[in-house]
DNA sequence: GTGCGGATGAACT
DNA sequence: GTTCATCCGCACT
């Protein structure tokens, strides 16, 4: 057994302040249980999606629909949706019902069950690409919509805090990826990373 | 019912 | 730097 580890509570989703928990989930170890098979990495990369006010989002102007009805629940649930067709990106529902924040999980730095993560996206070594990015970081975890709104307070999928060490990583605040459809919000500076790590979605020159 | 385009990644030139 | 895979959510007719 390694050294104690701690699920993150309701209480630390369910706070008002999206952006809060968007920089205090670096540094925490994402974890999935996917039909006995254990896999994990610590969060280095999250953007947060702000409530109806923000144009990036999916819920902007209070859309609810099928898909983004998930976004609205009590904040510790998780939103899985599928992107392009393609990709699961993976996020984390925060903050009260009824009110749609929503944390993207971007990049994670493999620790547990690294043999599995590399089986599940056809690589042999451990690289960036294994899981810097929230598309490959889903593959590799096993993450698919049938993940889609489960409380991370379960078995399936969560989040815990290993008593990683913030304070010796820089903190890098920047603007998001992709979403430059949001205009004015597409310059807000949602996204959170840590200096230097190499799983970071994107090279940055902060 | 139809059409557009996306919170990406990888394989190209 | 550019192209394209691949699908469904969503808005609109």
């Amino acid at each position: 057994m390694r050294s104690m580890s701690s699920k993150l509570s309701s209480e630390f989703y369910q706070r008002n302040h999206v952006t809060d928990i968007a920089k205090e989930l670096l540094g925490k170890q994402l974890v999935t249980n996917i039909n006995g098979e254990l896999t994990g990495g610590i969060i280095v990369e999250t953007e947060a999606y702000n409530g109806i006010t923000d144009r990036a989002s999916h819920a902007f102007g209070g859309r609810l629909t099928e898909r983004t009805k998930t976004m609205y629940e009590a904040g510790g649930v998780s939103y899985v949706y599928l992107c392009y067709g393609i990709h699961y990106l993976f996020n984390v529902v925060t903050g009260q019902k009824d009110i749609p924040h929503a944390v993207l999980i971007r990049g994670i730095e493999p620790t547990i069950g690294v043999d599995i993560m590399l089986e599940r996206r056809n690589m042999t070594t451990v690289k960036p690409t294994l899981s810097a990015g929230p598309g490959v970081l889903s593959k590799a975890l096993g993450i698919t919509k049938e993940l889609n709104a489960k409380s991370l307070l379960d078995e399936e999928i969560w989040i815990e805090d290993i008593g990683y060490d913030l304070a010796a990583h820089k903190m890098i605040e920047c603007e998001r990826i992709g979403v430059a459809y949001a205009k004015e919000d597409a310059l807000l500076p949602w996204r959170y990373y840590l200096k230097g790590n190499r799983f970071v979605s994107k090279p940055n020159n902060l």
